[in-house]
DNA sequence: GAATAACCGGAGCGAACGCTCCGTTTCGGC
DNA sequence: GCCGAAACGGAGCGTTCGCTCCGGTTATTC
């Protein structure tokens, strides 16, 4: 198995999976593949040659994506920075948050960057925990399922304003009088 | 127009509306008529006999939901209590929450329920808000938001832990020290 | 610059889906 | 019970979509 691409093949690789990220992240996960090929100046056969199923395409812009949250993790010094940062990410890519949660992607590669990014915003939750900003009993996991349900509900201009309301819903509130 | 339905055509339609409900609060929007169809008892034509289109069909069941929705809101006593039945309903229901925004589904009528929604909702956030438990700058839209975000993105189990930490956002916060 | 292997494009295949056509069955008034 | 209208079922049409096949075109090596 030759590792190397022929020069040509290399930059159609590129076409494509730049053309596939402007398309899906626009039209969603349901745009069809020919669309990618049109826009990536392509036939179809290529994209097939290289990503063997519509899934692998779909996976590796995934794998993109998922690196790109690690490096947001990487580089963010608050909490609150990762939130608005990843929040934003998601915002602008409309099939994004529609991947996550698809059986039809699970790689390996992928779940290694999940596991990387979940170390890293563990860390930058503990260290607001231990601030004092955030309750002790919420998890890794509760920001992601925040950042999603944003990136699937809220408006494409004013997230912002949602992002708030749930990070104040996390702080450590003070006791209620009555039932609410 | 003979408005009267023949009586077994008038049961085909029940049998079909209540096979539709299960199908698409079962496997999302994108389930075939044909297994309606199937588990109904029925032929496909007779569905398409009554709702001409698939989407007719679909907003058959969301005014239906629409209405359920205009229930909860005139019998809950609290925005609280409200909140957590609509979540409740959208979390059974995985098309429902899909249906919202899709506007091959726009009707006059479904427009009609939600506006009667919107107003007993307005009403139960006002009397929230004048007892110090809802910050003033929140409106009906807010809580809509917050309702979709939820079904889309919380687990099955355990949703009402979510909803708890955005009630929490949106309650007055206390002054903060520091940039959180 | 010729030979060869890698690569390309687009017509086309099979499956799935929304929807229709039409021969048959069933209901309901007389 | 008869008859016309209303309703029925399911084969089939047209379209879309993921994917493949294959004749032609490039890049690379010597």
């Amino acid at each position: 198995m030759s590792t190397t691409l022929r020069a040509d093949a290399e930059r159609n690789r590129s076409l494509v999976l730049e053309a596939a990220r402007a398309v899906f992240a626009e039209h969603g996960l349901d745009a069809g593949v020919a669309e990618v090929a049109e826009r990536a100046g392509v036939g179809v056969a290529t994209i097939f040659r290289r990503f063997p199923t519509k899934n692998d395409l779909l996976a590796a812009l995934l794998l993109e994506r998922v690196e790109e949250v690690v490096q947001l993790a990487r580089s963010a010094e608050t909490l609150q920075e990762f939130m608005t940062e990843a929040t934003a990410l998601h915002m602008q890519d409309r099939g994004y948050s529609d991947s996550v949660d698809c059986e039809m992607l699970v790689r390996p590669e992928i779940e290694r960057g999940r596991e990387e990014a979940r170390r890293l915003v563990g860390a930058l939750l503990r260290r607001a925990q231990r601030a004092g900003e955030v309750r002790d009993d919420v998890t890794v996991d509760d920001l992601t399922v925040i950042v999603i349900g944003l990136a699937r509900a809220a408006p494409q201009e004013g997230w912002q304003r949602y992002l708030e309301f749930a990070l104040d819903g996390l702080r450590p509130q003070p006791p209620r009088a009555g039932s609410w």
